[in-house]
DNA sequence: ATGAAAGCGCTAACAA
DNA sequence: TTGTTAGCGCTTTCAT
């Protein structure tokens, strides 16, 4: 069984085509199925492959064929729950279809997004980017090469590259909606950074949302923090600094909405009852806090599902990319159910 | 500033060279640095390099020099905050280092484990092993290969590949320690899978613990549940539903503590009033939760650290793999703080 | 200091 | 159905 060769290294293609005494042709023919070989010998090259103990050399493979059976994965923080849970379900689904998974953190950082586009160009067959978004003309080098790329749940401006997005701006309005019949008046929104796609929107919505409720957009108040829990203790702080008759919360990540529900308390108001919050994701900690979290749901593993399912269609078969948009739903929790509702 | 030539594809090596009126040799000897070259030549090369965007091939180097500038992380959960927390930093090493990281999330599967391990053999210079610990055995095969492995965080039961550890027996022991010292009298365990090494050692550090300060065996109880947060909640069920009379408890790890304290806090029951809890790793939601848990701190950032380089070593230089064990520290938190206390 | 050429392990034309 | 052979793009002897 451990017939593994003499003093050299790992065993070749050409070492089981001699053992199995066939052309190294038809050894890699019966081993990949690439065209018909008679069963004597495919049955003589298995043998002889499992015999040696044969590893295929997939440098060389990806060399001739330019295929490299790996994609990239790039994302702006795996400490995120919500981005590490798409991260497990890709991973998942690439390791059933044989991909390796390239992780590129970028820490927000445009400009390593850019520079692990190109890099990742050499060595992987797509990318899923979860973007920064950077000016597009920072990336047009990685693009050049035509390296196929979807854009997932951060938007990303440019033609020709496929997209898997949230409903964002709905689920902004719901979020309004939602928080003016739990009886908010004085409406808070803690905002992301303005480069990231989803924060603009979603603050796009909800002000729309309250709009179309009737409220008068004096009674918004708009404050800028990252999407982290710190971001939203923070964010919380400067906004009831300044505006202290908030009444309602809208954080566009249930990072900052947790943190915003911490520092609330620790601050002395009472959620729900002095501050509605309702956060956007639903990650798993958001139903585990006290108070429970009201937010938006992500179908995050179907969108996940739907961009690497794309993605390998843009690799395998070259198609049109696509965009497709998953709706989201509000789950209401303890954190806008107020006891002493009408 | 746009020569990209005609209609073909990349511009390869032979491209620069013919540009720069040089020989592919002296080329690449240019560009690498592998031997002298005339300043003259250099600086042509470089020029016609960069004019001509020239990205040298990788897959073609790795064919070549067998190296891929690359690293394997084999992880059992990216959606557990702690490892979430070291696969970001050592993504940022391997970033500044110009290494590439291939992510393989096992579920806990060794099966996965084991077949991961083979497969990156061929892809990656050496992996980063969060083990789920499988039987050496079965890795056989990968490790023949003499692929440079550093086992992290779970240990792993095999000779020749490095190691870096927290000091788990003492963990258990001084969270033993504490539990007594906070007023415990009867003890929970709630370990974690028998397969995993953490489980194993914190579990017997926080047996001997007891037993150091004169507690007796009859007043421990263990229960076993998986290292999640629903783990920690179904765990503390069946051990509260079993022994209703433990009044301290000690989690493996602090998804399960978090998980455990809400469950006890639905039971019923009041931490610390009722139940004191400690959790093992100081992931940032143990600072979060109310009460706020206490736990072990494991220095992540600095094993992810160590370990990484460790790797670096082995794979750069081929040093002897080394063991490094790193010290916990208790961080004392509301959830064993008594009011009531003496 | 430079060039010519071999070849890493594999797949895909082209022949037979 | 099978074998022979030409490279994929690069690094690295071995000559010069």
């Amino acid at each position: 069984m451990k017939i593994v060769p003499p003093g050299r290294g790992p065993v070749t293609l050409r070492d089981v085509a001699e053992h199995a005494q066939v052309s190294i042709a038809t050894a890699s023919n019966a081993l990949t199925g690439a065209r018909r070989v008679g069963p004597d010998s495919v049955e003589r090259v298995l043998r002889s492959a499992a015999e040696l103990g044969y590893r295929p050399n997939g440098v060389a493979r990806s060399l001739r064929t330019g295929l490299h059976r790996s994609i990239g994965l790039v994302i702006p923080d795996v400490t995120n729950p919500f981005w590490a849970g798409m991260v497990s379900v890709i991973e998942g689904l690439a390791d059933e279809s044989g991909f390796q998974l390239s992780l590129v953190n970028t820490g927000f950082d445009a400009g390593r997004e850019s520079a692990s586009l190109t890099r990742l160009a050499g060595s992987v067959d797509g990318v899923l980017l979860f973007s920064t978004n950077p000016r597009a003309t920072m990336l047009a080098p990685a693009l050049g090469g035509g390296l196929p790329i979807v854009a997932v749940d951060e938007g990303f401006e440019l033609e020709g590259i496929g997209g898997v997005y949230s409903d964002n701006v709905g689920g902004g309005r719901l979020a309004a909606e939602h928080l003016v019949d739990a009886g908010g008046t004085v409406f808070g929104l803690l905002a992301g950074p303005a480069s990231l796609t989803t924060a603009a929107q979603r603050s796009a919505g909800f002000a729309a949302g309250l709009a179309g409720r009737g409220v008068d957009p004096s009674r918004l108040h708009r404050v800028t923090a990252p999407y982290s829990f710190e971001g939203g203790r923070e964010g919380v702080r400067r906004m009831l600094d300044r505006h202290p008759e908030v009444d309602a919360l809208f954080a566009c990540t249930d990072n900052q909405a947790i943190g915003a529900t911490f520092e609330a308390h620790d601050l002395g108001r009472l959620v729900p009852d002095d501050l509605l919050v309702c956060g956007f994701d639903d990650i798993s900690w958001a139903s585990r806090i006290t108070p429970a979290l009201t937010t938006l749901r992500q179908d995050s593993a179907g969108m996940a599902r739907r961009a690497f399912e794309q993605l390998v269609e843009l690799v395998t078969h070259g198609g049109a990319p696509e965009v497709t948009v998953f709706p989201v739903s509000l789950v209401e929790r303890a954190s806008t159910r107020r006891v002493t509702s009408v």
